[in-house]
DNA sequence: CATCAGGGCCCTG
DNA sequence: CAGGGCCCTGAT
């Protein structure tokens, strides 16, 4: 049995999120799979962090409303932590949890969308929000190739046995990212052993990759969208579909929508042309209903309308849906 | 028991 | 640009 890195430092700072900000469906996405490096309940989210190094309990609690958000965030660490340290993590957290997204230009657009419309009612305040660095991502978007959700989350497991350090905190004990360098002793023939199959080249040349310095997270912000594919496609093992994700998730594109999976398809057919999902509509057409509806926030409305059939689903069996979902 | 596709991607021809 | 192969697993 692992012995847990016990975090016994704890101090609690107060966050502002840009309103409106709807804490649960922000901070919860019922169509992740389950990963141990997080816990959730309504109101409240545990998270660990690796940051400069440095494992993190993170417990982020709401304590206001959709119109006035407040957010307290509690990080638990092994010693005292310097306050440039301090102010570097919590920029880092106000980008990844996108407190800063300003809606009200897409809520104001979309408000009487037939489709939309009352989707933004419900959800109003709700964005894409991403908890993980880039290469955490990545090992994600890998491990969730062409298999079933079982394995992916299996892969993982055994992934943050092997290199992540188990951290216990508030009572949790969770999982942290391993940094790239901890994994630089690692063969590909290692990683296969764990189980990740044809994977393990993916894992290991990324980390290469960043290991090499030929990405760079911080770097690739603040350039345009088709530099930031470039890149990412750059990278072995990463293509159109995990770059889709990428956009979104981790560089904040809110347009952005170029790749449509066979799965996604069938759901969107369902949920935009209200056909069976197995007649699937074309991707063309999907793509340009996306373009001609959405235009400008195409990632952020398809997001809308996900959310909330997978938020549906939590409380609800939709029989179309299951069968699309492999468990 | 065998076969096959899966919340992709690479490589080959 | 189409199609085979890939680790493994569960569905059929």
């Amino acid at each position: 049995m692992t012995q847990p890195l016990i975090l016994q430092q704890r101090q609690s700072i107060e966050l502002l999120p840009a309103s409106p900000f709807r804490f649960d469906a922000t901070t919860h996405k019922p169509d992740h799979f389950p990963a141990a490096d997080n816990e959730w309940q309504p109101g409240i989210r545990w998270q660990t962090m690796r940051w400069q190094g440095t494992p993190l309990g993170l417990r982020i609690e709401n304590q206001g409303t959709v119109d006035e958000p407040r957010i307290s965030l509690a990080i638990w660490s092994e010693g005292p932590l310097r306050q440039v340290f301090l102010d570097g993590l919590l920029d880092e957290i106000r980008y990844r949890h996108g407190l800063h997204l300003d809606l009200s230009e897409f809520n104001q657009r979309f408000q009487h969308d037939p489709q939309l419309g009352p989707l933004i009612e419900r959800w109003r305040g709700m964005r894409p929000c991403n908890y993980n660095s880039l290469y955490e991502y990545l090992i994600f978007a890998i491990v969730l190739q062409n298999t079933i959700v079982r394995r992916s989350v299996d892969m993982m497991q055994v992934l943050f046995g092997r290199y992540g350090t188990l951290l216990s905190f508030d009572g949790k004990q969770l999982y942290c990212f391993w940094e790239p360098r901890t994994m630089l002793g690692t063969t590909e023939e290692d990683l296969r052993q764990l189980k990740v199959g044809y994977r393990a080249k993916s894992i290991r040349r990324v980390l290469d990759a960043f290991v090499n310095k030929e990405i760079d997270e911080v770097d690739l912000r603040s350039k345009g969208t088709e530099e930031q594919r470039r890149a990412l496609l750059r990278l072995y093992g990463i293509g159109p579909a995990s770059v889709g994700y990428i956009l979104g998730d981790v560089f904040h594109q809110w347009d952005e929508m170029n790749h449509i999976s066979p799965w996604e398809q069938k759901i969107y057919s369902k949920l935009f042309f209200d056909v069976d999902p197995e007649a699937a509509v074309p991707v063309a057409q999907l793509l340009s209903l996306f373009k001609e509806r959405f235009l400008g926030y195409r990632m952020l409305a398809v997001h809308y309308v996900w959310e909330d059939l997978f938020w549906r689903r939590t409380h609800e069996h939709i029989p179309w849906l299951e069968k699309l979902i492999r468990r």
